[in-house]
RNA sequence: GCCCGGGUGGCGAAAUUGGUAGACGCAAGGGACUUAAAAUCCCUCGGGGGCAACCUCGUACCGGUUCGAUUCCGGUCCCGGGCACCA
């Protein structure tokens, strides 16, 4: 159904057309097509919470317009969609409107997906993936027990919230308070049997790869390392005073070990649950501690408090005996549990050391030779040894080495690299999860679900009462036979954490309908790497990483064949109104769909591409929405009312106006591209173009554009660059000028527009003339003006003259083109 | 608390490699058209001074480097993201 251009912009009849075009076309229904050059673009797919908000319309147009920039460039993109679809709120939904997970899932998808194809975004629908499909998460289950028999995961005991009430665990966003969110009963810590993947094992190479991801933004770079945390230190152990146990520590700072006055152990430490049997008190303090969730944030800014248990290590260098506090800053999971405490040269030590009256020694002195007052503040740099005995006069690196040889002889300690990363757990003890794929023996222990038993499926057929998941009392789930044995035994119960589904998704959509494995060899090694990928910020770390270290993991299983699945990342911002993040609780959402249905999609696009660069928090405003309308109205009333002929364009047969047009055209297209393609900022790709736009507007108002060939000409080609320029931001009403402006091809087949480098050329430019730094003169000047040129310019100038009067010119800067600085005084 | 960002007109922003601060848009004010309104079009639009030419101050705050700093360095304040079970 073609459209009537009228004088009027309707965006209804223009957006259901051109969508119906790219529906019957099949227009983004891509295969793998060796040896034509490919393009993988993915936004990070979303939760199906319900209903799109503007988070995602602004995610999704950002890739859309990558994906139909790079197609016009001439590149086969995949652009995929698909959904997250297990997690935590399914549950809560089910809980409040007796609806089962699966089918309020389910329903939302549909929805969802209506919504996002009215924003007409080129996706290959024929690969749409639901993670919470057996379809998926079997492969999920089958690449975990591949894990399993390499030794790559384990089990072991974690601590979660336990909620004691409703006898389940809770996440960290289920404690309000300390306390459960629906029993209301007060959190305690609590260890339960969990699975953990060793991330730690590939610890090494996630931290060198980032150096190679030169295509990531530095701060998700910076932001891992220091997640990842690689240090060099020494591990040794004290002896614990009328026992044969030790207390191992770790510390970068071997040269302050003779300053340690104490050491410093978690609540949950062995020796302080031992020294707890014996003493009430401490055995309180220790009680006090679990009261706190299991989230590092709340643990790091809770008062520091600490108990001495009583306990005495023996100083290894100087023999003396060393009290062992138990302190609520010690994290029992982070390396042996324990610290050695040097007060004289940490400032948490310090403080902890003032506040109980413990010892405070100096062992470090500044290198110059300079004072530090000890009991003032610490001194925490490196410097050189004192009051250490043999090892004084030492600086921080022989000292390291001193220390390390000692230990070592004694056999009491060695040189050690720790990270801060810990392995992954992947137990959850919730309900809407991938099953984990293990049965429990009590002959043969945990044993993997043979690959011809699987998929574990998840039963859709549940009773839902919010006191844990509905499968751990699910018999007929349960209850099964060891395949190892035969013998009667259990199904695990816990499901997967729902970053396993989000970190191998991006692979399962090179081959989504693949049916005799996790991933097809031909696709994978097409479509791979992802080329571009966006998503918000806030997954910089924990999903970004873990999508890094399961790319690694299927590599090693021959599944894949690079290092890294992530070439280029773009971490776009938030949406805000009022100056604050658009949030149901805080009542200031925009609802995407009311927008589309007033203002159409390309408006919508426009607006959020243009108002903010992507990676930058966006403020909505509606006034600002309805400028972004206006400005198509008058782009579709000034093309839609010109009638394009074949005209040919003769450079050397232009007026002054016509090259001026030509020359604003050809700066826009080179301007758009380099936005498009190396800077990713967009609002000013669009600046540009409206620009060009009034540029145009006063050409046209100047002279009559029917008059002779050239103008013809000239018009035209601003026209097809911008209708070109806006076609991945605004691919509605750009596809429908494009056919009215003659084109039989489609504009999403249409080649980017070509930079003419002789349409640049210049002979005047405008030169800044200042004073000491400060501007008095712009000159039009010539283009290849010399510096001695410049520079008598710049001196015949009226009000330089005036400003030099009565100075000595003491140097004059010139770059060429742009600026003279006269310096004088 | 720790790690990482950000702070420029009334507002969203621009200034890409240290070189003319405020492009582009919104809002506002004035004008044209209209019986009127809407829509559209034109003009003005960082603060202070001046009839004007123009001068002066100004990029969160304090200091530094430089002929020249929104940009680089040191410090401070405020706002945002993450902190391993929200996704």
């Amino acid at each position: 159904m073609p459209i009537q251009i009228s004088d009027d912009y309707h965006h209804q009849p223009i957006e259901q057309a051109a969508q119906e075009y790219w529906r019957a076309k099949q227009s983004f229904k891509v295969r793998a097509q060796p040896g034509k050059p490919k393009f993988y673009c993915l936004s990070m797919f979303p939760y199906p919470s319900g209903r799109l908000h503007m988070g995602h319309v602004r995610n999704y147009t950002i890739g859309d317009v990558i994906a139909r920039f790079q197609r016009m460039r001439g590149k086969n993109v995949l652009q995929p969609m698909g959904w997250d679809a297990f997690g935590l709120p399914a549950e809560n939904a089910a809980l409040k409107n007796q609806v089962p997970p699966a089918q309020w899932t389910y329903e939302n998808i549909a929805y969802m997906r209506g919504q996002l194809q009215q924003l007409g975004y080129a996706y290959d629908w024929d690969r749409e993936i639901a993670t919470c499909h057996p379809d998926y998460y079997r492969w999920e289950q089958w690449f975990f027990t591949r894990l399993f028999q390499k030794g790559l995961v384990y089990k072991k005991e974690a601590e979660v919230n336990w909620d004691p009430v409703d006898q389940t665990g809770l996440a960290n966003e289920q404690v309000i308070a300390g306390r459960g969110w629906r029993s209301g009963a007060l959190v305690e810590r609590r260890k339960i049997p969990q699975w953990f993947i060793k991330i730690t094992a590939y610890a090494e190479e996630l931290l060198a790869a980032l150096d190679q991801l030169d295509g990531w933004p530095e701060r998700v770079r910076v932001m891992q390392q220091n997640w990842i945390g690689r240090s060099e230190g020494l591990e040794f152990s004290f002896e614990v005073a009328g026992s044969d146990e030790r207390l191992t520590v770790y510390t970068t700072r071997p040269d302050t070990v003779m300053g340690v006055t104490y050491c410093a152990i978690a609540a949950q430490h062995p020796l302080a649950l031992k020294a707890a049997a014996s003493n009430a008190t401490l055995a309180a303090f220790i009680k006090k501690q679990d009261n706190l969730k299991v989230a590092e944030a709340d643990l790091a800014t809770v008062e520091k408090e600490g108990m001495d248990c009583g306990i005495r290590v023996i100083h290894p260098l100087t023999g003396a005996a060393v009290p062992v506090w138990v302190a609520s800053f010690v994290l029992m999971s982070y390396g042996s549990g324990a610290v050695m405490s040097v007060p004289g040269h940490d400032q948490r030590d310090f403080e902890f050391a003032h506040k109980y009256g413990l010892p405070i020694k100096q062992v470090i002195a500044p290198a110059d030779g300079s004072a530090h007052d000890i009991n003032a503040a610490p001194y925490v740099e490196k410097g050189r040894l004192v009051n250490s005995g043999a090892y004084d006069g030492l600086d921080f690196d022989a000292a390291f080495d001193a220390l390390q040889t000692e230990f070592e002889n004694r056999r009491i300690g060695s040189k050690q690299v720790n990270f801060r990363l810990r392995d992954w757990g992947v137990s959850r003890q919730r309900y809407w999860g991938a099953p984990i794929p293990i049965i429990n023996c009590p002959a043969c222990g945990a044993v993997a679900v043979p690959e011809s038993d699987l998929p574990v499926l998840l039963p859709t057929d549940i009773e839902f009462d919010g006191s844990g998941s509905p499968i751990k009392k699910m018999r007929s789930f349960i209850d099964c036979a060891c395949p190892h044995c035969g013998g009667a035994a259990e199904r695990e119960t816990d499901t997967f954490d729902t970053f396993m589904e989000s970190s191998w998704y991006y692979a399962r959509f090179a081959c989504a309908r693949h049916s005799d494995g996790m991933l097809n060899k031909d696709d994978v090694d097409y479509w791979l790497d992802v080329d571009q990928y966006i998503g918000g910020i806030e997954h910089a770390i924990l999903h970004l990483l873990y999508a890094r270290f399961f790319h690694k993991l299927l590599r090693d299983e021959g599944l894949v064949q690079s290092d890294e699945p992530f070439k280029r990342l773009l971490t776009q911002g938030m949406v805000l109104k009022d100056g604050a993040k658009m949030s149901k609780s805080l009542g200031n959402t925009v609802d995407p769909e009311s927008m589309i249905a007033q203002y159409g999609a390309d408006t919508v696009r426009l607006y959020m591409m243009f108002t903010s660069p992507p990676d930058q928090s966006l403020e909505w405003s509606d006034s600002g929405v309805d400028g972004a309308y206006r400005f198509l109205k008058r782009l579709w009333k000034v093309i839609g009312g010109f009638k394009a002929t074949p005209v040919m364009l003769d450079t050397a047969a232009l007026n002054a106006a016509q090259k001026e047009l030509r020359l604003k055209t050809h700066t826009t297209i080179r301007k758009v591209s380099d936005d498009y393609e190396r800077r990713q900022v967009f609002n000013t790709a669009i600046a540009a173009v409206m620009e060009l736009y009034n540029e145009l507007s006063k050409f046209l108002s100047a002279q009559d554009c029917q008059d002779g060939a050239q103008n013809q000409a000239v018009v035209q080609e601003a026209m097809q660059a911008m209708v070109l320029l806006l076609g991945p931001i605004v691919p509605h009403a750009c596809h429908v000028l494009w056919q009215h402006l003659g084109h039989d091809a489609a504009l999403i087949d249409a080649a980017w527009p070509e930079v003419d480098e002789s349409a640049l050329v210049q002979h005047k430019v405008n030169v800044a003339v200042q004073v000491n730094g400060k501007l008095r003169a712009v000159l039009e000047l010539s283009a290849d003006a010399t510096h001695e040129a410049l520079q008598a310019a710049a001196h015949a100038d009226v009000t330089v003259q005036k400003f030099l009067e009565g100075l000595t010119v003491r140097k004059v800067i010139v770059v060429p083109g742009k600026l003279v600085n006269i310096v004088a005084n």
